[in-house]
DNA sequence: GGAAACCTGTTGGTGTGCGAACAATCCTGC
DNA sequence: GCAGGATTGTTCGCACACCAACAGGTTTCC
């Protein structure tokens, strides 16, 4: 019978949930217009414009369910437009209105301060290796 | 006017939520019974013992409104029981129970081995690294 | 050409997460 | 000893996040 210990505080799901929280703070402190799914969405919408639905939600990392809300939240203000595709009957196109593309302009700059002050602790170096540790366990 | 690009997947924020994701449906994948957030409650209560429903939540980095919910779905499943503190007529002192406290010593070999697995793409080295990284972000 | 397989979007249910507001209780300072 | 402030737990509302089930539409492949 092994009685390994359990250290919570050295679980990378627990450190994972942590640092997000932080992220996430600093986030709707900065942006309070949108949340970061918001703003993913709206940043992939700029790079790829229109996209269906279930598209913008793979790439995103939104399942069909996850997505529909962000988009209907998103349409409620304003940002972004619903249209039928009539090549696919099935499929509903999202892009971007003009409001949603000024606002993503618009606030880059403090959306990439963001970043910095969620990695602030780190110095460059660290945070490049952070960043490329993250990137290899998507 | 700036037009700094902004790489979505370079952003710590969304490498977190992705790396999330994947840690999350490793966890559920093996521990089935309970949730991530779960699970942390459990190991604080059993490393901890008993702790008013608040401060199991600053323990294990949930506020107030959270961390009941949490307690009310483990008190369903008969893992923790509560009581009310005679001290302190406002606390509500939350308690593992044999089932629960069983639950944890059964699961904690798992519970690491899911950490391993969610790290399984990085060396023993690199995966200190990041777990030093991530604790200075919080 | 038509059945099977697949894809798209929707809905309902469960489980985090957090802010804000509230009532009850406890503590502090005068 | 008591008024004001702090703490504890609860509730409500909002926003992800995912599963499962479903209905329609499209593609594949015989």
């Amino acid at each position: 019978m092994s009685t390994r210990p359990y250290a919570l505080d050295e679980q990378i799901g627990y450190l994972l949930r942590r640092v997000t929280q932080r992220h996430l703070a600093i986030f709707a402190q900065a942006i309070p217009e949108v949340t970061t799914t918001q703003f993913a969405v709206l940043a992939r919408l700029s790079e790829l414009g229109p996209q269906s639905q279930n598209h913008l939600g793979r790439e995103t990392a939104m399942d069909a369910a996850t997505i529909k809300g962000v988009v209907d939240r998103l349409a409620r203000q304003g940002l972004v437009a619903t249209a039928p595709d009539p090549d696919d009957r099935r499929r509903l196109t999202v892009a971007l209105t003009a409001e949603g593309e000024a606002l993503f302009r618009a606030r880059i700059d403090t959306a990439l301060g963001v970043s910095d002050s969620t990695l602030a602790p780190l110095t460059e170096a660290e945070r490049q290796t952070l960043t490329d540790l993250l990137a290899r366990l998507t």
